[in-house]
DNA sequence: ATAATTTGGTTAAACGCTTAAACAGATGGA
DNA sequence: TCCATCTGTTTAAGCGTTTAACCAAATTAT
């Protein structure tokens, strides 16, 4: 049978209420005498206090939600250990979703982290759909959106890179290394992230003076397959290019797959991905990426959470984004 | 401000306990009228039931922890996305703790989820150490060990896979490929899943008549850079080999690596790796593995441990070892 | 017509804790 | 000597639910 503040109170002889202060270290007023005796009766009988009763009256549980598209995607553990790294420093859990990008579990989860009192969340939203009208905007609950910012939601702010601007330098690069017909392979449009790597592929275009290669962009959809079919299609279509600058790793390695089994050489036709996803140094030849701090990012958006939270202060009107720089990774897929 | 059961029965004219019943669907003896009624108002004003109020009561929290070394290892992503889908399943969720293989830190997460009141704890311990007379063994949580086994901690069961035979198999089909000198890089051997494997490699080679080869292993520590490192000490040693069974994929990878910069060509000289981590098959050659059914070891895990609360069984004597069968992927890091 | 049952609720206790307020006794100041 | 302060502890209210026990009115059985 589980022991109770109250079983420990009786058998320490003292109310539950001095038990409450030695074990919550309010304990400036208690007697050394006294704490001994009820750390003594505690440590004896192995007693462990019922978080969730405290959470009833601190109104408080130390939990934040952490919703993700999907954990299985190299991208997202560094991000979650970042976010559960800063998070345990404080004693703190994480309570970890998976949304599949799907817009329904997203609203499912987040009903859930609701009713379950989490004292914040972050989120990596789907960014599929409208979320004005939306649960989103009716919790009461401080939100951090990660990797992704979303419009039309009351959020504390955004933690992301500066995707735009990676994506300019990793093409300015390619061009500099002599690529002529870099062809994008691209994330969903729909998403920020793909919108905005795409945006800075085409800046770099135009401050080159080459064409705007509109027509030059494939939509995928980040996973390795999307990068393997588009650059297939591409070949057998005898489309013309010396290089492939992609929206993720993933799709950059479906790329190089596809290249390899067409024994297209390379760096002679280059390949640039995006995120800088672990394996990336680790195959051979080893990829040239844009590289972006995942777990500090992830940290970084626990961090600034957890600080509004302990300080309790009140929502600014405005979302504040916070943009990390991204960093190019030259090894060995390029010239 | 945040609205409470009480509110939504003032606000319905009815009594607590009749919200009650209908937010938690018991509502047989409940009219049409006064249900409709109460959702209208629920409705309304966006009434969310406090869920840590009611674990107070029922004494559950729809809540599993999920204990793992960490999460940025690749091969544990597909073991959480397992545990968390078929927990999501009944509304469950889980917390998730990285305990990067420290024993002080798992204790702490232990404790933690204690006093959270998690219903379950899914845990791949450390291993490292004896469990026997930490706070383990006062949990009165059930617990499910995953992926590695523990000896002296009282356990409702393991959920694993046969990683004897997995190596065994590996090994076997190496012999039968025609390579003679098989390098084992193991992982640590004071973890369960590494020494099983190590034990395969051994077997395989005894039935074949073939020397044990106990001279043959090189340990190291599931790290790709260890698979790096023990693979270049080889070769810079002249260790003479021609090919090389590794504890798991990260370190066959690290191998591979070491390999093309000393421009020894594969599959001529085989690696082979274990757990079929999804890069594996993306990587160009693709590596040759031994495959285990990581999503559905966490699953597995998951539904045994959730059926096992939900009828509330009583933890027999002995924990169970489910056993999950392991398949040799033959690809192109061996002849 | 009366008793028994059914229907549709309500009452109130309990869950395990925190914390503001109260309190008794010792100590100190004037 | 008497009041004020300090020290160490207790009292009691409250957090938001669930649920067993109860109850009044309506219905059915006898």
């Amino acid at each position: 049978m589980k022991l109770t503040i109250k079983d420990i109170a009786r058998l320490a002889n003292v109310s539950i209420a001095t038990v409450s202060m030695v074990v919550n270290k309010k304990d400036q007023r208690i007697s050394e005498d006294t704490k001994k005796r009820v750390l003594d009766v505690i440590d004896k009988y192995n007693y462990v206090p019922n978080r969730v009763a405290s959470s009833m009256v601190t109104k408080n549980t130390k939990s934040l939600g952490l919703v993700l598209p999907d954990i299985t995607n190299p991208f997202f553990p560094g991000l979650a250990r970042g976010v559960e790294d800063r998070a345990s420093k404080n004693n703190w859990n994480i309570i970890l979703c998976n949304t599949d990008n799907d817009f329904k579990k997203e609203c499912n989860y987040l009903e859930i982290l609701q009713e379950k009192m989490v004292d914040g969340i972050i989120l990596t939203a789907s960014n599929h759909h409208s979320y004005s009208s939306s649960i989103m905007n009716k919790i009461n609950i401080p939100i951090i959106t990660l990797d992704r910012d979303i419009d039309d939601v009351k959020h504390l702010g955004t933690v992301k890179t500066d995707n735009e601007t990676g994506a300019f330098e990793a093409v300015k690069f390619m061009i500099n290394r002599g690529y002529r017909k870099i062809l994008h392979l691209s994330g969903p449009l729909s998403v920020h992230t793909a919108k905005s790597r795409y945006d800075g592929y085409l800046k770099a275009h135009i401050e080159s003076d080459l064409l705007p290669p509109k027509e030059n962009v494939y939509q995928g959809d980040f996973t390795h397959e999307s990068g393997y079919n588009l650059a297939n299609e591409l070949i057998s279509n005898n489309v013309p290019f010396d290089s492939l600058f992609c929206g993720d790793d993933l799709m950059a390695l479906g790329a190089l797959k596809a290249l390899a089994e067409h024994n297209i050489a390379v760096p002679e036709t280059g390949v640039v991905g995006f995120d800088d996803v672990y394996i990336s140094d680790l195959i051979t030849p080893a990829l040239t990426t844009v590289h972006q701090p995942i777990y500090e990012m992830g940290f970084k958006a626990a961090d600034l959470l957890i600080n509004h939270i302990e300080k309790n202060e009140k929502l600014s009107g405005e979302g504040f984004v916070y943009n990390m720089k991204t960093e190019l990774k030259i090894r060995s897929t390029t010239k």
